[in-house]
DNA sequence: TTCCTTAATAATAATCATTCCGATTACGAA
DNA sequence: TTCGTAATCGGAATGATTATTATTAAGGAA
């Protein structure tokens, strides 16, 4: 949110914020709140979940971070790094990032027909995954 | 969901899941459930809130409706007409049908290159609406 | 029309992801 | 090292959605 750098706002370092960005580069399954805490759970036994989501918000707020609702009940999370799309199986809810091209023409396109102020777009591509293909064979 | 158009599952008809369908016929709002929850209330004084998200799962079903999850804490849903994107104001949570054009270079592009068996993309835009903006100017 | 089967409804309880709150801990400036 | 306050913990509160159960009403058959 560009709008909001002008107020800059100074967060204390805190051990396990630090160690939830470096959980969440670490890796690329999009976790949700709770597969975080588990995992920094080990690590910190005195967690609290109410942690993860603070902590979570503000390094969305430092733009380390974005979170992605893809219809499912829960948020998932994931630290931001290149713009980039998400393949989103609508069998099992997997969110698989999809990096290829970015499409410059969409953004013209939208600038030009519309008052809003565009600060980006997301491409959400909803299928069947490759796993899930198979088990629909199988059912028969 | 293509997938499941072999079983096809036969629904009683109500006059309540007749009216709510109108209602998301005649509204642009992109409502939410408690916003037609209030409106149907009035003529159906005895409307269970369980009524409308029941029946809005029988209209998805059939196809007639869908669901967007857009960041907020809560469901919105629109009846399915033309396909398009959305407009999502960052700031107050607006959604705004996008017409326009649909983008074929998209579809090619990504079917050559996943394995994913893709049934469609929408593309979701953020920025902040006209509305929004003129109140940020004001807030200084 | 009347009856009968069963899906749809209403009312309410349960679920569960997320947010909030009060007491305690620990970062970091002086 | 001290001190002010942000960050944490634990648990309670919130709120959208889902599930449950008794009651009502579609709609097909007689």
């Amino acid at each position: 949110m560009n709008h909001q750098e002008s107020s800059v706002k100074h967060y204390r370092s805190s051990r396990q914020r630090k160690r939830l960005l470096e959980l969440l580069c670490s890796t690329e399954i999009h976790p949700t709140a709770s597969w975080l805490y588990d995992h920094l759970k080990k690590e910190f036994p005195n967690l609290s979940l109410g942690t993860i989501y603070r902590n979570l918000s503000i390094l969305i707020d430092q733009g380390l971070v974005q979170k992605i609702s893809a219809s499912s009940s829960f948020d998932r999370f994931e630290a931001k790094t290149t713009p980039h799309h998400h393949l989103i199986c609508t069998k099992c809810g997997k969110i698989i990032d999809f990096e290829e091209k970015v499409f410059p023409a969409i953004n013209e396109e939208i600038r030009r027909s519309t008052d809003f102020d565009i600060e980006g777009y997301r491409i959400d591509f909803f299928g069947i995954c490759r796993e899930c293909q198979k088990k629909q064979y199988k059912s028969y």
